[in-house]
DNA sequence: TCCCAGGTAGATC
DNA sequence: GATCTACATGGG
């Protein structure tokens, strides 16, 4: 990897094992816009960036290159080794490598702890465009201005402060249906620090999954999500339908219940758990596995 | 019109 | 504890 400025933009080249697109469209994140092939406008901890990913290079348009080096590279979990998370996977179980061969360019994000709770509260039960669109909705009433990319404007999403003074009919007017009183517990949690990231930094896997589920309409799998995608916890397996269906039908081959797969994620993958989910994810959702 | 969507809480057995 | 269902809203 080699990092420089030119010309106003950051550029970083060679970047081992990352896709841009790959990354961004299989499902972990609902802040991105496409502007066109692999290229995209990504909202996160109220900074706007717009990036392209060309041969080689990565180009942070517009982009100090210590913001790359200080926040970027982080968020895109850029100094991670996935060589190795992929040959560990692939040599432990041949029903992977398929996977990894696709979607080779998957990296796991490092986004906003509150943030990650509010967007998968919404996800439940929605399609993902349909997250898309709340999500943006909510930052366009209740987050801070950030910029123009294209015409378009962007807003980052609501701080902890900003979104405790969301009540539960705001919530409502925003098309969040039977969610806004989870979305609006959630809130008040957040900003009592009743739920805070800092609470997770000594807590096992069990624990962390305790405590995140005593927010209302948190479960099993959205705090699973939460935990990948803004805690760290990348042994944590998500299992929503889509999961389900790609491994009863890559590993079982019958109806299987949600907790005998975590059991068996749990065994098969270990510490490399969240990666294995965003691999057969990615794959089984692109190829219609299952389905 | 009917069915499903990155699920979960609450009721019931 | 395991199983069943209602839950708003939008799209196919």
């Amino acid at each position: 990897m080699r990092i420089y400025f030119e010309n106003g933009n950051t550029i970083i080249e060679n970047v081992p094992d990352f896709d841009l697109e790959q990354t961004l469209e299989c499902g972990q994140c609902f802040r991105f816009y496409k502007q066109s092939d692999h290229d995209y406008v990504i909202v996160a901890y109220k900074r706007l960036l717009h990036i392209v990913q060309s041969e080689n290079k990565l180009i942070f348009y517009d982009t100090a290159i210590g913001d790359v080096e200080h926040f970027w590279v982080d968020y895109f979990d850029l100094k991670r080794d996935y060589g190795s998370i992929k040959q560990f996977l692939s040599e432990n179980d041949e029903i992977l490598i398929p996977a990894i061969n696709e979607k080779w360019g998957v990296r796991l994000l490092n986004q906003e702890f509150h943030e990650m709770i509010i967007s998968f509260i919404i996800s439940q039960n929605k399609q993902i465009p349909h997250i898309k669109k709340i999500v943006r909705d909510i930052s366009e009433n209740y987050g801070e201005y950030l910029g123009e990319v294209n015409g378009e404007k962007y807003y980052s999403f609501p701080d902890i402060d900003a979104l405790s003074k969301i009540t539960e009919e705001d919530y409502r007017k925003l098309k969040t249906g039977f969610r806004a009183p989870y979305l609006f517990d959630a809130s008040q949690k957040l900003y009592s620090s009743e739920i805070s990231e800092q609470l997770f930094d000594n807590l096992n896997e069990d624990d962390a999954l305790k405590l995140l589920t005593k927010v209302k309409g948190v479960g099993n799998k959205v705090a699973n999500c939460v935990m990948l995608f803004s805690l760290n916890y990348r042994a944590s397996f998500p299992i929503d339908v889509w999961i389900k269906r790609i491994m009863e039908e890559l590993y079982f081959k019958e109806e299987t219940d949600k907790s005998i797969i975590q059991k068996f994620a749990k065994e098969k993958y270990g510490e490399y758990g969240g990666y294995a989910q965003q691999y057969l994810f990615c794959f089984g959702r692109d190829n219609k596995v299952g389905k």
